[in-house]
DNA sequence: CATTGACCTTCCCGCTGGGGGAAGCCCCAT
DNA sequence: ATGGGGCTTCCCCCAGCGGGAAGGTCAATG
């Protein structure tokens, strides 16, 4: 299977598969032609990525999470772990965000939007003291 | 005053404000023997775009805003469509992460996280074919 | 007066996760 | 044989800086 039926399948465009392949996630043969040549569990490899990419793995999870899903012998409290760290991550950037979009409303919400200078959201970015 | 002093007055690295000087964000006059020399309002200037890169906006945005910002004849409306817009990519990255803690929240819920190699988050990142 | 150590400068490479596009094969159909 | 698609490698580009090398400067000390 060619590398666009590929991208297809696994849904990513072809350039992140080479990419994929260029820093070791997946090693697909080639063909006598130099065209890479999907097996089955390449294909397997490839959607296993997108879909952890998809719940915002980073790409090194990605790799950790792939050897243990390749790993028959793998103990699911490995698997665990990573899973809870990025849920972690998650919910940082989360309360992150949370804050910034709080006291953002607050000021988009004080602005009068019109044609005049005065701004609270200037007045709210401008330096306290 | 030298940049080692400005950076600690804006709450920046150091290595950042001269980022923000080569991207045309602020141009402190040089003295005689090379080293910045920052203004009353290059601090402002960096106490600004620190303020608003805390909130998220990108330095794109940030250039429009320090532009308002200094134009004392902007229109209040100009600086609100660009925080409103902010204000959407947070909400749409908000619900993107809510999504993503979801679906791994119930997957690590699910996982025994011990010895043995079954593992829900595997299945869950499984190719469902 | 020389030296030390803390500044400052520029420069270049690195990161994440790819995207864009050029130059050049390859294969199939007409 | 020629056209149009696919495939390949290659290299540069993005945000938003961080690390660190190589070298100039400054103030205080011995």
């Amino acid at each position: 299977m060619n590398i666009s039926e590929a991208a297809r399948h696994a849904g990513l465009p072809a350039k992140t598969i080479r990419y994929y392949e260029e820093i070791g996630l997946v090693a697909p043969p080639r063909d006598p032609n130099g065209y890479r040549a999907f097996r089955p569990r390449d294909l397997q490899a490839l959607t296993f990525v997108a879909q952890a990419r998809s719940l915002g793995f980073t790409i090194g999870d990605c790799r950790a999470l792939l050897h243990l899903y390749q790993d028959p012998r793998r103990a699911s409290a490995d698997v665990k772990d990573i899973a809870r760290s990025h849920l972690r991550r998650i919910d940082a950037r989360l309360a992150e965000l949370a804050s910034m979009r709080d006291t953002l409303t607050g000021l988009v919400d004080a602005c009068a939007g019109d044609q005049r200078p005065d701004c609270p959201i200037l007045k709210g970015l401008a330096p306290t003291a």
